[in-house]
Order: C-alpha cells, then structure tokens, then sequence
DNA sequence: GTTAGGG
DNA sequence: CCCTAAC
C-alpha cells in the first residue's frame, strides 16, 4: 500500500465565506473580533456536533458542551468505504498537470450539501490547485496535516473504472473501499486581520486566490511575521492574511494549543446603556512559538516529501515519488511523520511505476484536530447576560461557518493529489464526509444556535443580568465563565441523514492500519485536550445543570487508537452531553429558558410605587421607562405582576408574607394608589354616570 | 407592541 | 415569571 503524505505549507490564509453569518453581526461596527494568530483550540465545536450527528445521528441531542470539555482532544476518525459497485457514480478528477483543465477539477454540485447554505468553494480551480501543490493553499488559514494511503499494489484506478465491478471487487476487495483519511492538525492563525470580521470582505470569495504572492514561493522561512499586528490591520486585504511561509520541517512540530477562551475585559468605563456593548477583541499576548506558526501543512507520505517552495515540483513529485529518496530531508520528515507506514511507503516506492498510475486510493480522513483562533471579547461590564450571548452566537456561527468553509476547502485541496493524466482520483468520500459535517452544523446554526452562559458552571439563565450583576466584573472572576452551545432545539437538525454510517464505521477494519502522524508529546498533548472554547478554568464544582458529564482524562493519542473504528471520536463527555438533552424532546429549558427569578428589592418597590402613583395602574410601560428604563431585566410586565403580588402583599398579614419585608409604608401606599387608580378607571370604563368626589385628588396627594 | 389576567 | 388573549 502506498502512503502518502503531504507537508504543504500555508502562505496565505483567507477566510472562506460565511453565509449564514448573522447579519447583525455585518453591521455592527461595535462588535470586533479578530481570530488571533496562534492556535486555540479546535474546530473542537464543529467536530464535536459532527461527531455527535455521525455517531447518534437522528437521535443526537444536539447539544454540545463546549465549555467542560476534560478531553479536549476531538479525533474524528473519518472512515468511510465505498463499493465500487455502489450506485452513487463515482467521481474521477483527472489532474492534468501541466494543463489543468478547471472544467475537470471541481467536484459537482451535487458533492455539497443541499442546504448547507454553502456556496461551492471554487477549490478546484486552477489557481487554486496550484497553490496547494505548492504548499500555498492559502485559503486555508489552518495548517494540517493529510495522510494518504494508497495501495499501489492494487489496479490502476483508471483500470478499476474501466473494469467490470464484479472483478475488480473481486481481485481487490478492499481496495475500493475509498477510505480516506485526512489527519487535520489545524492552526488557523491570524485568520482574520486586526480589523473586524464583520466588516472584511469575507463573503466575496470563497478561495481566492492568494498564489500570487511571491513570497509564497519560498518555503524556507516566514516571510511575515504574523505575530505584528501592523502587519494585518494594514492589509488592503482584510480577509486575506499576509502569506505565512511554510515550513518543512513541522511534521514533529507541536504548537502551543491554545483555548479559544473568549476572555471578558470589562472596560471601566461604559455607558449605561447596555444596548451597544462595545464587544472588542483583544489581542492576546501569549507565549508564541514562532517555530511552530506553521499555518497549514501536509504530510506526503506517499512521497516523503515535505514542503516544496515550488508548487510545480511538488505537483510532480507527486505525480513520480521516485526521485524522494535522494532527499534527506523528505526522508527524515517522512520517517518522522509516519512510522507505521514507513514500510508500506517504501514498498510502495520499490514500484518504478508512477504512484498515481497504480494508485488504488485508499485513503482515510480523519479530522483529528482543529484549532481555532483565540478570541478576545472586550465588552463592559453592563453588557447583559443576554448580549454576551447574542454575540458569542454571532461569533460562534460565524467562526463555525468558517470551519466548515475551512474543511470543506481543505477537503477539496486534499483531493488534488498530485497526478498525472493517467491518474484519476475520488473525490466522493471526502466530500461526503465532509458534508455530512457540513450539513450536520450548517443544521444546527440555521436552526439557531444557542449560547448559554456559565458562571462557575453555573447557567446564567437571567439574559438580563447584566455582567456585573452576575459577578463578572473582574478578570479574576472572568476565569469563570464558560459557555454552552447547542442548537435551538425547536429546528434542531434531526434530520441530517448519516445513512452511510456503518459505512464509514467499518472502513477501518478493511484497510490497513494507517501511519499516523507520530503521537504528540503527551506533555503537551495536555494543552491539546483542552476543551475548545473552553472558557471554564476554575470552576471545580460547575453544574448545576448536570449537563455535563464526568470528565475524561484519556490521551488525544489514546482516544485515537482507541477509537480507530469511529467514525468521529467524540469525547465521551461531549456524546453525554448530547444524549442527556434529547432532541426529540426539548425540554421547555431549551426551547426558552425561563428568567431566574430575580426579587423586587425594597427600593424597586419604592420607586414602583412612586411610578405607579404618578401614572396609574393602566400604563405600565410608562412606568417602566418612568422608573426602570435602565433595568433592562425588568419588563413592563414584570412590573405589572410585581404590582399586583404588591397588592396581594399589602392585603394580606405581614406573617404570610415571604421574601424580603416590604416597608408597610409602601404597603400603604400600593394599597392607596390602587385603591385610586382602579377607581379612576371604574370611572372611565362605563361611562361614569356618578361622576366622582373631587376629594380623591385630595387623598392622594402624590398625584402632583 | 401593550395590557390584563390566569397559571 | 410565564403564557396568552385581546386590543
């Protein structure tokens, strides 16, 4: 079986569109977010709802719990086999190096989801192939790494097509079972310039091209450096990032992980309304490990190749692996990179016969890991509970869509193998893993995506409450806040179809055991099993909503192995997570949680009453904007029901009464001005005929 | 969107 | 505090 393994490097990153992202989140100047440069955690979000839609499929719950995740190492193990005799016509890209044909690269249509919401990234064109062949696949602001196996021993793939199904199936069995995996290390970094996202021109192209920079073209060392803010926010192209040079030798690398731990700076000074929360993004000043910052890469195994500066010699390397052996620093990388499939990548290389020739692809995706930028979020202290949420949903779905633009791309860039005209390549596997992933959240967040907010594990459930207010009014107590994600469930995407699953499961079995990337550090490999968007960090004893589930101390490496027959290793806390909120089911918590209850206090009486007196019991939105315009947790008909419980209250003898004592002055008082006030309306309502006495003006003197 | 009232 | 009818 031949192994390949690409190293591409990431010159250039652009952020792929995002369709669904919340208008809102267009317009709004206020809000800022930058994905920092260095890695944070991973695509863990959407690895996560896609391992629960693969694994539970129409019975997922839907529900992700980002926040407590122990085991923060999302392998998705990606498997699917596909029968050559399967129906679904299979898809034969004929890469033709030297003149590529764009009317013959791009899968169809039909290969994206339906409803994913997704344009179809134009991957396939040219330019864009050329660039990942030289490492520059700079859409992808996400370094990984792409395993590719295939048995060369097998028919030609040309052959296979050409062939009777029944024969071929039958002198390879497992050799159409295309199974591919696609081991994504990703580090999506400096994916969106200093500016706002919102306002970069994301949604013009999908892949644009970015091989035209030259600096691209040296693979040896970074060309910018990405860890100078100038040098984004002074990019004319937003949405492009300055080219990162790629890197070679990142095969052993592992980077700093870092948690996309939306970090909360309440600005001392905000203005009391609550309605602009100036949500500003932070750039983080971390640990950088520039040694690391390789943005995107690949891993040839096939070739033992690493990064070429050069996209045509790499494009040709790939077409005859032949001439890699020379290299020393290919087979250092190689032997580096994979040590399982070192002797079927060199068996394979024993065959003088271009690779691609013979190539019967047998390829596995796996998704291992995607790490997504740090996200700072600077709002104030006033902003509500229910503002935070609404912008992390604005980021969340517009950083998910970003992922799933960002997988789908890579799926496609990890299609274009290297090939000649006699090589054609399946595409169909990747893509319909991939939207299948696709599918599965673009699901979720049209069918609303819902962020809850935890304080020390706690739900925040009073959207009202402002951040102060919840006690998050310090950096030390913003260490405590976590969040929830999960969809709405009244849309929730039941329905997503993972029919193929058993499929997908039972493809590891077939094929060979696949050379994996060498396990990281397990030292490190903590970092690595951070929970993504884990914000939580000191919150031992958060749970109150017994959503979560224990924690899983199981290595990224040992979840892999242990996993190897899943589709999607989802960490187990995560898949209880989803289990212990059924879709089918919503509880009425999920459909609209209800507010916390959140007491009258003696000087909200207070100045009820006062308001009440003034203007009656009948307009109670002018009490509000009267007398609690600035508490926007409480609504005129909060008022209205605390004015009647005031009444029942103030009828009622004080040693039935419960909570906090309400002054009998005010009693008195509620109890005067209801007295009035319904008289005054009895007057209006029937057409008083017994106009009444004057002297009720004089009673209630407070009505000046 | 408000108001009123039952739950 | 929720829900809903009625306006």
């Amino acid at each position: 079986m031949l192994q390949k393994r690409l190293d591409y490097g990431s010159c250039g990153h652009h952020i792929p569109a995002m369709p669904h992202f919340p208008k809102a989140a267009k317009g709004k100047r206020s809000i800022r977010r930058k994905f920092e440069d260095n890695q944070m955690c991973a695509i863990e979000l959407l690895a996560t709802v896609a391992g629960k839609l693969l694994t539970e499929g129409e019975n997922s719950s839907s529900l992700a719990d980002i926040t407590r995740s122990s085991n923060p190492t999302v392998v998705k193990d990606f498997v699917k086999q596909e029968q050559i005799d399967e129906p679904t016509p299979i898809k034969s890209e004929f890469l033709d190096q030297d003149n590529c044909d764009e009317s013959t690269l791009g899968p169809k249509e039909a290969d994206l989801p339906p409803d994913s919401g997704f344009k179809k990234p134009n991957v396939f064109d040219k330019e864009s192939i050329i660039n990942s062949t030289r490492g520059e696949f700079g859409c992808l602001p996400v370094s990984e790494s792409v395993e590719y196996k295939e048995d060369r021993s097998k028919s030609p793939l040309q052959s296979r097509l050409k062939s009777p199904k029944g024969e071929i199936i039958e002198n390879c069995p497992d050799v159409y079972s295309l199974v591919d995996q696609m081991d994504l290390d990703v580090k999506p970094s400096a994916l969106v310039s200093s500016g706002s996202i919102a306002e970069a021109p994301l949604y013009r192209n999908h892949f644009p091209s970015c091989s035209s920079s030259p600096k691209c073209r040296d693979g040896t060392k970074p060309i910018v450096d990405r860890d100078d803010d100038e040098n984004f926010s002074g990019c004319a192209r937003p949405s492009t990032i300055t080219s990162k040079v790629y890197r070679p030798h990142c095969i052993g690398d592992r980077r700093v992980r870092k948690l996309l731990a939306p970090k909360f700076r309440h600005k001392g000074e905000l203005s009391n309304t609550e309605t602009k929360p100036a949500f500003r993004i932070k750039k983080m000043c971390y640990t950088r490990q520039r040694t690391q910052r390789t943005l995107f890469k690949r891993r040839r195994l096939f070739d033992h190749c690493s990064i070429s500066s050069s996209g045509e010699e790499i494009f040709r390397e790939g077409i005859s692996n032949s001439h890699l052996k020379g290299n020393p620093k290919k087979e250092a990388s190689a032997s580096h990179a994979t040590s399982h499939g070192a002797n079927r990548a060199s068996s394979s290389r024993t065959d003088q016969k271009p690779s691609f020739e013979s190539a019967d692809y047998h390829v596995k995706l796996r998704i291992k890991s995607f790490r997504v930028p740090e996200l700072f979020i600077e709002i104030p202290e006033t902003a509500t509970i229910g503002s935070l949420k609404r912008n992390l949903v604005i980021t969340l779905g517009e950083y998910t869509h970003f992922l799933l633009s960002w997988v789908l791309n890579t799926t496609g860039t990890s299609a274009i193998v290297p090939t000649d005209r006699s090589c054609s390549l399946q595409l169909k596997v990747p893509y319909f893993i991939l939207s299948t992933v696709m599918e599965a959240v673009t699901a979720i967040l049209s069918g609303g995506l819902h962020v809850g907010v935890l304080l020390q594990g706690k739900k925040v459930r009073d959207d009202n409450k402002t951040l102060r207010q919840a006690g998050l009014s310090d950096d030390d107590k913003l260490e405590n806040l976590g969040f929830t994600l999960e969809p709405n469930s009244a849309q929730a995407p039941q329905q997503l179809t993972v029919a193929e699953d058993r499929h997908l499961l039972d493809a590891c079995d077939v094929t060979q055991p696949l050379a994996r990337i060498p396990p990281p550090d397990h030292g490190e490999s903590d970092n690595t099993l951070r929970p993504i968007l884990t914000s939580i960090t000191n919150s031992p004893e958060s749970d109150l909503d017994s959503d979560h589930s224990p924690t899983n101390n199981m290595s990224a490496p040992d979840k892999i192995t242990g996993s190897s027959r899943a589709i999607v290793v989802v960490p187990p806390m995560n898949v209880e997570a989803l289990a212990v909120v059924p879709l089918r089911k919503p509880k009425r918590s999920e459909l609209a949680q209800r507010r916390i209850r959140r007491p009258f206090s003696v000087a909200e009486v207070e100045a009820l009453v006062q308001a009440v007196e003034k203007l009656g019991t009948g307009r109670w939105r002018d009490v509000k904007l009267r007398a609690f315009d600035d508490a926007k947790h409480r609504t005129y008909v909060d008022l209205k029901d605390k004015w009647k419980t005031l009444v029942h209250t103030a009828r009622i003898s004080p040693q039935q009464r419960r909570g906090e004592p309400v002054p009998q002055e005010l009693l008195d008082r509620v109890l005067s001005a209801h007295a009035y006030w319904t008289q005054q309306q009895a007057k209006l309502q029937p057409k008083p005929p017994v106009p009444m006495a004057e002297s009720a003006h004089v009673d209630f003197p407070f009505l000046l």
